[in-house]
Parts: C-alpha cells; structure tokens; sequence
DNA sequence: TTGAAAGCGATACCAC
DNA sequence: GTGGTATCGCTTTCAA
C-alpha cells in the first residue's frame, strides 16, 4: 500500500489546479465546465482518490459521523440502531455506538469525547431524567432517544409511553385481574414515570386500588446484567407477598428476561396462575410457551427518526420533539378475557 | 458555546508555546519541568481544553477510532461488540460500527470507507470465503472476526468450530439418534464448512451414514430476517422428509430462532419427538421451555481479542490468528442419553 | 527544557 | 470557469 493519493495527485494527473478538483468533488452540478469535470473524475477514478476525512473534519469542522449512546445491551436499542443505520446509510454517515452501562459520570464523558471528535450530532438515551451538561452542550446537535429529560433544550424522539402501558394494564384488568404488579426500570428516568402513571391511570379506570407492594423497580441503575436480575428480583417479591400478584407487567426487555426466569423457577403457570405483559416484541415472543403479549415499541421508526431531526438541526432548521406509537400485541401469556 | 479552546489558547494561558503544550498532553512523563507541566495542565482544566481529534488524526495519519462491521443483527455479534467497548474503553479508542447485512459488495464498500477515515483499525466479519481486496488492503490493520478467508494476510480471531460442532453431533448420537439434521448458513463462509465438517466427523465416528437431505442451508446471504426464514423453512424440510430428522443442530443463533419457530407451529414437542441443539447461549435458553441445549461461543473474549491483536498490529508487532474454545452446555433440549 | 516553524489534506475566498 | 493561497488545530523536527 503505496501513500493514498491526495487532492494534490489527483490535480496533477488531471492537469488542472487542486481548487478545481475539491470543486468537482463539492460543487453543484453546473459551475464547471463539462470537459474539466469529466477529466478529473477520470482522474479520480484512475488514482483510486477518496478524501481524507481528517482534512475535511478539520477545515469544516464537521463530520460525517455520528454519535450514538446507549444505556445497555437491550435489543431494543440494537433495533433502534438498526434503523439509525440504514437512514445513515443513505447520506454516508457513519454511527459511533458507545455504551453507558446506565453510568451517568460515563454517560457524560461518552458526549463531551464525541463532542470533541467533531461528530456532527449525538443520539443520546440518557440515564437520568437530568442532565448535567445541558446548558453546556444546549449549541450541540444532539437528540435525545427514547427517555426525555427535564427542562430540555433537545429535541426528542419517544414513544406513548402513557398510553402503552396503560393499554397493558386495562387488558389485565380486563381479564378479571386485580392484583396487578409491575416491574419498572430505573425510577428516575422518564420512561418509568410515564409508564407508571400509564399503569395507575389504568387502575383507577377500573376502580382498583394503587398498592405500593404491587409497584416494583428492577432497573438499578447497573445496566445490561443488573437489570435481569432486578426483574428476577421484582417477580419473586410479587410472587411472595401474603396476596400474591395475579398479573405481572414488566416495562422492558431486560426485565422481561428475568420475570420469565423467576416464574419458570416459582413453576407458576402462565397465564393460569399469572398473566404477564412484557415490553419490546422480538422473534422469541412467539417461539416462548405461552406466547408472549407484550407492548411493542417502534423501535426501528424511532432509529430513522432521530437521523432526520439531526440531518435538519445540522440545517439549522428548529426540529421538533416526536412520539411513536406503541402497540400492544395480544398473545397467549395475558390471558383471555373472562366473562363477567 | 463559544469557540472551542485551542492549544493556542491554552498556551496564552499558560503563558508556554503551543509546542509546549502539546509535549505536556503527548510526551511521557519526565521531559518537561514539573512547574510548567503544572501551568500546563491547570490552563488545560480551567479552559476545558480538549484536543481536536481532526487537527490529530491529519497529522498522524491515525485515530482512535477503530471500525467494525457486523454481517447481520445476531446477539452474537452485539456480545462481541460488549467485548470490543469494553477493551476499546481502556485505551480511549471508539468504535464506528457498520452492518453490511450479508452483502459483499457494501462490506467491501465498508471497508473501503473505514480506511479513507483513516481509522487504525478494522474488525472485520467477512461475509464470503474470500475477500477481494485483500491484497489491496494488506497494509492496513485488518483482523478477521468469527470467520476466516482463504489465503489471509490478515489474522483471525475464531472459535473452535470444527470441535463445537463435532461435540454436539456426538451427543445426539449417543443419545441414539440416527437422523440428525443440521442447519447450516451460508455454504460459503468458514464457519458454515468448519461446522459441516465437525458434524461429518462425529456421525462417521458413530457409524452413521451422511444423508444428503439431512444437511440444509438456512442462511442465503440476505441478512437477519432472511436468517429466521431460512432456519424456519430447513426446518419444515427436515421434518417433513419422508424419513424426518430425528434431531437437529442449528449453528447460529438467528437459524436456531427460524428452527424453533417451526418446531412450535408443527407441534412437535422437544426433545421427545425431535431433539434440539442451537448455537450462541443467551438468557431465553434458559427460559425456553424445554430448556435450550446450545454451543456457547466465547463471544466477549472474541471481541477483547481483536482489540489486542489490532493494538500488537498497530504497534507493528505482528500478530498471530487465535482460536478460543467453544463449550456445549447441555440442557433439556437435546434429550437424555439413552442406555442401550 | 522550551519554542519557532514546517507541514498534514482539504476548503473557500478572491482574483484572474 | 479556474487557480492561488490563507487557514483549520495539531505534531514534530530542529535550534536556541
């Protein structure tokens, strides 16, 4: 591997001027001459050029790379990026993923390093519902995915998280359930106060009452490992209680893995002798017995999404907040309703 | 946000050059007097001083920014990716990470664009047996992840396939079976013919015949989804033979979901009817009912490896290919052994 | 031990 | 239309 061509090269084998050529390589169509522009493709093409990014990123300060960061290894996030990807793609953007383990001082480390790497936008799923280097960071691009924050000067991409969860728990109440648990994630994130309230809005709608016993947090802040072990957790509590849940909601993916864990262990039959409602759809839904209802989340849609508000922030153009629509997905582990 | 701070600034505030400077943030330890290494460092903390990463890399002609390029959405690779953060943490390196969803052209595209980023490394899951640009790239820090090519200028990090598999035909065979049916991926990777040849070995070593109709191939170059559907319909296949398959081997983990998905919608219980083995452990194993028997990859040490052989070869230090053990752990889907 | 100055490769302004 | 050239922020000889 011999040095990579540069502008230089490319210009002298054309025989045309350096500003020509990053012209050709920049310049809208028509602001030179056919014959110019057709020389030093060819140029182009012979040398095997491609820009060095470097350069690039230094003199306009930007990129085309993005900063994506993510709290855990939940497959959601893995779809979500999925989507990021494939819009990505269509503008030669490139994802920086990074990993925040639920660690806030990481988290923060994680956007100033992308920040000073000149990404041209960060897609950030905060761990907190606050964030320290707001006002700091308040002329960056950056989007917040999945979970809001407080006094946001960033626009975000979330989904009806109210409503989801709501839907989930009237189901359940539906089916004659009324001692309904829930396994929420971390409690100081927007996602588990909204599906919180989702779920007690349900409750009172059908005259039940809001037991704390029955309200559990199995996120702790610990990321991919520690949050299946708190579903694990949550479900034991809520099957141990002198008055045992008779239905189960756990608000992600994570979770999910360790309720299914616990009840396989308790030998409790599901739905028979607990319903459950797990969150994130995903291939093992319909392969697990009983088949799973769970709560799906746009996840890829939230991907493409966030590109595009970054693609008009990086336009200079105001972009606005948007909510995705969750769906609940009705298999067998809910239950069916019972006549009354 | 004002401008960022520059070394210039840095300097001023120091009352240093911008030489300086950089020796204090480049130089080990002892060149510098203690005194202005201090100024130094107070000015860079009092402006919130970070490097242009840009400035860096056109100088240097490296980043710390590493690539990786994925096949498809398999949690395999996302565990591997767990690996890869983690080791990449302790040296301030990140990771661009890229799918090119089974599709030679665009992971030869991949690499190509992750070179003229001049990142200082690829981690590279190739998707054929051999890689075009190999030669052309032969100077670049490339290490082969989870499968190799042929004629490799390039070191692997792989696992035991030939064994892994090997092992797991043998169980089935000793639990008396004489029709297993193995799901193979794409016929042209490493993995799928190291896979196929373990599997030969242990049904020649048990005295059993190789059936042509026994041994599919699920994986058809197209991805994730197109994984699922292959393992589905293989599936379909070897049950619906006019001699089905009494047991079957699924070597990844995308064919193992497609394969108990069909398992589940043709009734056929596991292990009675038909005996299961999969590839890549995960918690849903576990859960599974019956409990999944699986070949479990060394997918986070996988990913730690790469960065150390990508470090070695970035530090000129050549660099040998390693192989990491694959390990069967045996749960209720492949049955028990039976006395005879 | 510290500093001046020469680039790294591309962009964009401003002459021609 | 095309071509000089200053410039982006940093690293790295080489002198002082």
């Amino acid at each position: 591997m011999t040095k990579k061509p540069t502008l230089h090269d490319v210009a002298k084998a054309a025989g045309v001027s350096i500003a020509t050529v990053s012209n050709v390589l920049n310049k809208k169509e028509k602001e030179l001459s056919e014959q110019t522009r057709r020389k030093v493709l060819e140029a182009i093409q012979r040398l095997g050029y491609s820009p060095n990014q470097h350069a690039r990123g230094l003199k306009k300060g930007k990129t085309n790379l993005i900063g994506f960061i993510i709290p855990d290894q939940n497959p959601f996030f893995m779809e979500i990026l999925k989507g990021i990807h494939e819009t990505c793609a269509e503008y030669d953007w490139q994802v920086i993923v990074a990993c925040s383990e639920e660690n806030e001082v990481r988290q923060n480390e994680l956007v100033d390093i992308f920040i000073s790497q000149q990404v041209s936008g960060i897609i950030l799923v905060p761990v907190t519902s606050t964030l320290a280097g707001k006002d700091k960071w308040s002329n960056f691009p950056i989007v917040l995915l999945d979970r809001e924050i407080e006094d946001s000067p960033f626009p975000s991409v979330s989904a009806t998280n109210i409503e989801g969860c709501c839907q989930a728990t009237e189901r359940l109440a539906m089916n004659g359930h009324q001692r309904i648990g829930i396994i929420l994630a971390s409690p100081d994130i927007s996602t588990t106060v909204q599906r919180r309230k989702g779920y007690e809005q349900a409750l009172h709608a059908h005259g039940l009452r809001i037991e704390p016993d029955l309200i559990t947090y199995g996120g702790e802040y610990g990321g991919t490992q520690s949050q299946i072990n708190g579903g694990y957790r949550s479900t034991m509590h809520l099957l141990n209680l002198p008055q045992p849940a008779t239905a189960i909601i756990a608000i992600n993916h994570l979770l999910m893995l360790g309720a299914l864990k616990a009840m396989k262990e308790m030998k409790v039959r599901v739905p028979d002798d607990v319903a459950f409602i797990g969150f994130d759809d995903h291939p093992w839904s319909e392969i697990n017995t009983p088949q799973l209802t769970v709560v799906s989340q746009p996840a890829y849609d939230m991907g493409r999404q966030s590109i595009h508000i970054l693609r008009a922030l990086d336009e200079d153009k105001t972009a606005r907040s948007i909510k995705l629509p969750m769906k609940l997905i009705i298999r067998e582990s809910c239950g069916t309703a019972t006549m009354m």
